[in-house]
DNA sequence: AAATTATTTCTACGTTTGTAGACATTATAT
DNA sequence: ATATAATGTCTACAAACGTAGAAATAATTT
């Protein structure tokens, strides 16, 4: 399922808050940048027609929409495409970015050390 | 500067092989995936008129052609915007999937570790 | 010198994307 | 019960994108 830049922002509501209609959706992206509720409306539909998002329910007349695709299930295809694209495929310069540019607070770090000792471990195993 | 995938497809291998022409980007990509001459020179021609290649010389009448936009300023500029669509814009997140998805070897971790050694150092101090 | 090949330039076209208005319809408020 | 507001449905359109053929031109081979 391929789906477009604006139609990934409008997933990402969905993903992060769960449920919601499109006049809800429309509010929120509106805070951003300022855009038609039409022109919401129109994204949201055609991700229902891609099966990105379905219809939860009704509320009065409002539909309620929620993200039929699992934010991971998208990451795990778009990841390595991005990898490739702008790092040549090499994980360890998008890490070093990341840790370079993004900020982390402590329990992340740990977090993530331990991650990475994990698989250092895994390494020498298999 | 905003490129299409298929023209970041095409700025990689310029990042990563370095100065190229038409004819070269099109066995390269032909390899891959099967697009005509015209198609990948379509592209590159797009890319200079944005302004991310330009010409390097002539040989004959073969132009060689190289990355105008430095692979770093466009992953600087592309990160964040991926990060927020698709994990929240919780770095976390992306390098939890990248240590679990993607090969890191041992020299790999390690940078890496000793990365974000430094970061947790940093975030102590300032 | 002529024929062939390689490369560039120009033009085209269907699809997707971002954008939104017009209209219909259902809720809500008066 | 009627007017107003909210929401959905339908239609439209310019720009960007992926795609590639045709024609021009320069280089190479015979």
């Amino acid at each position: 399922m391929k789906l477009s830049d604006f139609e990934l922002d409008v997933m990402q509501l969905f993903w992060e808050r769960g449920p919601g209609s499109s006049p809800e959706i429309h509010t929120l992206i509106h805070d951003e940048r300022p855009v038609s509720y039409s022109t919401v409306k129109t994204i949201i539909d055609r991700l229902e027609d891609k099966g990105a998002l379905y219809r939860v329910r009704q509320e009065g007349r409002t539909i309620i929409y929620d993200a039929a695709v699992q934010r991971e299930v998208m990451s795990k295809s778009l990841l390595p495409v991005f990898l490739k694209r702008l790092f040549s495929g090499e994980p360890r310069q998008l890490m070093a970015q990341l840790i370079e540019e993004e900020p982390l607070d402590r329990s992340d770090i740990e977090y993530l050390q331990r991650m990475l000792e994990a698989k250092r471990v895994d390494e020498v195993e298999g």
